[in-house]
DNA sequence: CAACAATATTGAAACGTTTCAATACTATCG
DNA sequence: CGATAGTATTGAAACGTTTCAATATTGTTG
């Protein structure tokens, strides 16, 4: 392992060991001649300096940490993606961690990251009790939430409108003539799947229509076509013509199952909504109708914010909210 | 911030420093009643052990680096899930790094990890020059290639046969009675895509066809449509009825072309083969046909492997390589 | 109860930096 | 040439742990 330390290249260069650090790090004048002798011995030493002394030293990181539900939901990639170049612009390094929806893993990256002694902290919680953030928080390292509502806790939030993002969903399934809508989603315990359904829910009353809720466990292609396959096994009095899912895996992996089990036609006998808009969702079987989020735009403003208010240091909290879009393809009827 | 150190932890529970990292740690038996005054002292002054130190005294700093060519292509994003489980289960920290083909990127996540002292390097080189990676590997920080060959470097590698991927997309296509297939891929200095072409075309020349190649910037789904629309606008007599794409971006890119821009059918017009087999190849407008990676069991491997390389410390070195499997959609011409 | 073993606890050194006051140089000017 | 003002360099004190030899505290035994 590199064993070289700063005593050894100032003693190969016949200076001292604060000279070296102010070759390394630029902190200070140093004369031409001497740098030129320094970075010869760092060279031929193959120095490498040692993060930990640095940080011990100096008391902080240079670093932020991330945690997201889920690494592999192309979302959350998204989302990393932009926090990631924002990081990247402002010298700092990210760490990723991925909950999978589990308070256990969540706190385990908590403390990885506290112990690390992060600048600041990015996180989708998994749970609805945010005390142990707001302690964080209060104790001096800011917390970002990140598409996930602050509500009423003391802390920063990047969202996108969940709610209206349900109740664009509806409108549209709505205005193409549909009469007996379903909700699939899950698990109701988050926050995003719960607010979409309560935005499509509302649209749906108003309507004079009801909104079953197919429950699934996960936000996942393989829970989508599990809810489709038992959705197109129901006799077709009880079978909905419009299915919105929580988001665009559910919906591509319900499409799967229609595709597959059934000789229902898209969207004449049922209409698909997804809600993420991802990448795939223009490539799919029958291209998804979705509610876009700008979600490497979440990422990305979510990092900016939580070095704003770092560098501000006024304590106060900002919560930055961004509206969803509707794009519509052919997996719903045209209005 | 955090500011309380174990000194103070210490002197509140009246006992020495060294008697709370033992405790903190389990170091060491520490009486009952003791270790208990210990505990009540950390919960009252919300202690948290400082990383940097600790990693400063012990040497090390219980992570792994992970540098790969672009988190948000599926199929790295699988290798990352992979090679985080294998750490969370062996105790490690996995820092990962997107290098987004970019040599200097790479190099600053490697002077980054290098810094921090990982335990071990898990790269995806973007260059053809290894050397660095060798001397860091002699230096004592083992490195495994993930999706690389070692190729006559002294390094380790975990790779999936990429000549035999070619090989198999060529004879599929081929025996679908195609006679006119094309290659997209590129950029052309990855070894991937060039040993996937290689196998391609030995296979192609052998059956007496000629097989062009379209090169492509990226690996992304937007380069797979830009190639498309340039082929779905040739003239009908030089139009190919196959095109082998490189990864499965580029061929649902494609597809997108042929849908949007043409009236081609795929696969009676032309067929479409892709290479990964991500989770939405499966879910594309016409089910592609894939050459599958086991992407989660590389990284997987890759970890278990550095780690068990470490163990051993002899300084040898392993090629493991799996072998990649064809499944068939609907996508390209059964046989 | 003395002597010893076993178990708990302590104290201080070391890890490799950064930082900053103090010192050593150089050049400039009257 | 002496004084002065810069400019370069140095030295040593932190930073918060871990580690380990040394010491203190028990418990056990004859």
């Amino acid at each position: 392992m590199a064993k070289v330390s700063m005593r050894e290249v100032a003693d190969r260069a016949g200076v001292s060991v604060g000279t070296v650090s102010h070759v390394v790090n630029g902190s200070s004048k140093v004369a031409e001649a001497t740098a030129r002798k320094v970075n010869e011995a760092i060279e031929e030493l193959g120095f490498v300096r040692n993060a930990a002394a640095r940080q011990l030293r100096s008391g902080h990181s240079n670093s932020l940490g991330l945690v997201v539900l889920d690494t592999s939901n192309p979302f959350f990639a998204s989302v990393a993606h932009g926090a990631r170049q924002a990081c990247d612009e402002a010298g700092l390094a990210l760490l990723i961690g991925d909950s999978g929806t589990d308070e256990q893993r969540e706190g385990k990256y908590l403390d990885l990251f506290a112990e690390q002694r992060v600048n600041g902290l990015l996180v989708t919680p998994t749970g609805s009790d945010l005390s142990r953030l707001e302690s964080i928080a209060s104790r001096g390292t800011p917390v970002m939430l990140v598409d996930r509502d602050s509500n009423g806790y003391a802390l920063s939030s990047v969202t996108v409108d969940n709610i209206a993002g349900g109740r664009m969903a509806l409108d549209h399934i709505i205005a193409g003539g549909c009469i007996r809508p379903v909700f699939i989603g899950g698990p109701q315990s988050l926050p995003q799947v719960a607010d979409r359904l309560a935005g499509a829910a509302e649209r749906a009353h108003q309507s004079g229509l009801d909104l079953p809720v197919y429950s699934t466990p996960e936000l996942t292609i393989l829970a989508g076509r599990d809810a489709g396959e038992k959705v197109v096994g129901l006799p077709a009095d009880r079978r909905p013509d419009a299915v919105f899912c929580a988001n665009d895996l559910l919906a591509v992996g319900f499409m799967q199952a229609v595709i597959m089990f059934s000789d229902l036609r898209i969207p004449d006998d049922i209409a698909i909504l997804g809600y993420d808009d991802i990448d795939y969702a223009f490539s799919t079987i029958v291209p998804l109708t979705s509610v876009r989020q700008p979600a490497a735009m979440v990422g990305r403003t979510a990092v900016e914010t939580l070095l704003q208010e770092n560098a501000s240091a006024s304590g106060d909290h900002h919560d930055r909210r961004f509206t969803p879009e509707l794009v519509v393809r052919g997996s719903t009827r045209p209005v």
